[in-house]
RNA sequence: GCUCCCGUAGCUCAAUCGGAUAGAGCAUCUGCCUUCUAAGCAGAAUGUUGCAGGUUCGAGUCCUGCCGGGGGUACCA
């Protein structure tokens, strides 16, 4: 039972007669943002006051009459315009707490409406080692995916894996012209990963010298402009003044944009020309870019050769990827790839055409969407098909098979008016009934606030930051052992299982607790702390608490069906409980709005509350046996939510640190 | 050009569809391990929420303009 829902409905019976439709109002009861005005307040008899024409104090003492909490709260107290300020009865908050105790699911309740939803999240492109960037996808997506089928949800998870796009027509042209068979022999997924960098690094010289004379004449163009506009005299009016003025800023903005543009790409040709080896390569491949749309096009019209190399070439990668999710501890329902709709995508395309959602233009075929100025192209000229024609046969396909409710897709924000056109096409194509979201994200960047890179311009090996939070983890479990001498010995085998929890724990958290539509700039040492509001300190407390049932051989059992009334005399008892108490309100926030971040934060204001508690109120040593089994109630309740609040992100827990 | 997002403490980030005195962590400083794990606790210091207007009982949040940064923008995903 969550108190803030229940706190809804008695404002509900209150506000009836009062007003139509009190939804709007009740949104305004929230937990107190203050521990001085109470547990939890409300903040509806202002604009109450204001819809019924009556100051807002009076609209509190109103509402105030016909409010009844009496079992739940001590009398409630306006304040200041006409706030409402409510405090939870000790006696209620005990009894509550009592009844968790015999509760797993810890007052979460099951969602009373269960919608079914098809989770979309990973999905890396299987041609390169997943990287920095996959994390957000990956672990969001597995978080939003647990708490979901928790509350009672019927969830599908999908991992729509790259695996049959133009990156795929890269690593076919680099495998056929490029390979290094003893390499490839060696460890195929490594061969294909620097020939997929590879190809991707010629195509990107060959794009940069097509582009070099437009770029050039631009500039040029636009310098001309400028000059122009200086050689003018200066209008004699202010406001025209003013306005030729920002004209030529705007201008003289204009050129620094293409300057550094021109520099940038004059950066890349320097660099591919300056090594010696690869500039061969890329006199030696003066056509790559359409060999490789070429190469790409024939995988996808049933070429034999193409189907071959990619048949061999698959499973390597799909073992790649396994082995991290395996590590991350993260499953999916099914992986079905970009590939498993290729036969359903000339369907697709001929089906919108016939409907006349999507017509030819320029040779291609378009879906031209009201307010956007640019089409969605589901076919090329080439005839080969792109990403949006995957994505709405997937959608086809998970309509037909599934009929879910919602489908989420995680994917970075940089992607939103893909799924703003590809939603607006789907609607057209007459699925209306479904909610279609995109779950976005912020872009990881590195430290000049640019999309992280490394100095070579390989983004950080995924694998590589888990081995290196793993081993940061083992350092400060060993250095932590080494200053508390008398442990037991069997310990020493446990160290690298809590390193490996702790660290994986930490880079899952550091992704979960931002909020997901930020962008973040990456930095190892965030990434893989272990003090403050991190997963570790989380892990921390649970595992103090569990070293307090084991001193003291406490059987839990015993301890939840025993009688005695909670304590709550001490404020950081009474602060636990309400923190314990509101676990499932904090469930509640992560999927209004699909933001981990906000169990995150609940945890962490648990823990903490628990710190203070473990510091002021001795347990084992109690004064009395009645206060002793109060708090280790409390204890058992704290670690319950723990656990099962870091289960739902993806994070695991070890009984000692 | 069009369009979307962002600007909060020295740094990295929060702030529940507009709520009370804008909060954490890191870094800095002061205390606390013979008493259940110091990966901790208690405390100090840190702000013109980019700027200027507006809307209202109330604005970090909404509107307008400006400044600054980033993304996307017809055949990559």
């Amino acid at each position: 039972m969550s108190i803030l829902v229940e706190l809804q409905s008695r404002f509900r019976a209150a506000l009836a007669g009062l007003v139509d439709d009190p939804s709007e109002f009740l949104k305004l009861v929230q937990p107190a943002a203050d521990a001085q005005f109470g547990d939890y307040q409300a903040n509806l008899a202002m604009p109450l006051g204001k819809r019924l024409g009556k100051p807002p104090r009076e609209m509190a003492q109103q509402v105030l009459q016909r409010l009844d909490v009496a079992d739940l709260c001590k009398q409630p107290e306006s304040a200041g315009p006409g706030f409402i300020n409510l405090q939870l009865r000790d006696d209620w908050l005990g009894n509550h707490l009592q009844t968790l105790l015999g509760d797993g699911r810890l007052g979460a309740a099951s969602a009373t409406v269960a919608r079914r939803f098809v989770i979309d999240y990973s999905a890396p492109n299987i041609a390169k080692p997943m990287h920095v960037g996959h994390v957000r996808s990956t672990v969001i997506g597995a978080a939003l995916d647990r708490t979901l089928r928790f509350l009672g949800h019927r969830v599908i998870s999908d991992n729509h894996i790259g695996d049959w796009g133009m990156q795929f027509g890269m690593i076919l042209y680099g495998y056929k012209h490029l390979r290094n068979e003893a390499a490839y022999e060696q460890n195929p997924v490594a061969e294909l990963s620097r020939l997929y960098r590879l190809v991707n690094l010629l195509v990107g010289y060959h794009e940069d010298m097509a582009a070099l004379p437009e770029l050039k004449s631009r500039l040029e163009r636009q310098e001309q402009v400028v000059a122009e506009m200086v050689a003018q005299p200066p209008p004699t009016e202010k406001a025209a003044l003013k306005q030729a003025a920002k004209a030529l800023g705007r201008a003289e903005d204009q050129i620094d944009q293409l300057r550094k543009l021109l520099s940038s790409t004059h950066e890349r040709i320097a660099r591919i020309e300056g090594d010696p080896g690869v500039e061969h390569l890329a006199r030696a491949h003066p056509d790559i870019r359409s060999a490789v749309l070429a190469e790409t096009a024939k995988l996808h019209a049933g070429d034999a050769e193409n189907r071959r190399i990619w048949r061999n070439v698959l499973p390597a990668c799909r073992d790649e990827i396994d082995r991290i999710y395996r590590r991350l501890q993260v499953t999916f329902d099914y992986t079905l790839g970009e590939s498993f709709y290729e036969d359903k995508l000339a369907g697709v395309v001929e089906d919108l055409e016939r409907r006349g959602i999507a017509r030819p233009s320029n040779g291609a075929t378009c879906v031209f969407i009201e307010g956007h100025e640019t089409p969605f192209l589901i076919r090329k000229q080439d005839g080969a098909f792109l990403y949006a024609t995957t994505d709405l046969a997937t959608i086809q396909y998970r309509m037909q098979t599934w009929q879910p409710d919602a489908i989420l897709y995680v994917v970075d924000h940089r992607q939103s008016l893909h799924f703003e056109q590809l939603f607006a096409t789907a609607r057209q194509w007459g699925y209306r009934d479904v909610e279609l979201q995109h779950v976005s994200f912020g872009t990881v960047l590195g430290d000049d606030g640019r999309p992280f890179k490394t100095r070579s311009g390989d983004t950080v090996g995924l694998e590589s930051l888990l081995d290196e939070a793993v081993s940061r983890a083992l350092a400060v479990v060993s250095a932590s052992d080494e200053k508390k001498p008398g442990r037991d010995a069997a310990r020493e085998d446990n160290r690298g299982q809590i390193a490996e929890a702790v660290g994986i724990g930490a880079i899952k958290y550091a992704d979960l607790s931002q909020n997901r539509t930020s962008d973040y700039i990456f930095s190892y040492d965030k990434m893989l702390a272990m003090n403050g509001n991190t997963a570790t300190y989380m892990q921390y407390a649970y595992a103090r608490v569990r070293s307090i049932f084991a001193k003291g051989n406490v059987d839990l059992a015993a301890i939840r069906q025993d009688a005695v009334p909670i304590s709550l005399a001490h404020s950081a008892e009474r602060s636990l409980a309400v923190a314990i108490a509101q676990f499932p309100e904090a469930l509640g926030l992560v999927v209004a709005d699909y933001r981990p971040n906000h169990l995150t934060s609940y945890l962490f204001e648990l823990a903490n509350r628990y710190s203070t508690f473990f510091e002021n109120c001795p347990v084992l040593k109690a004064e009395t046996h009645a206060l002793r089994a109060s708090r280790l109630k409390l204890c058992d309740l704290t670690a319950r939510v723990l656990k099962l609040g870091l289960e739902l992100l993806g994070i695991r827990v070890v009984e000692k640190m």
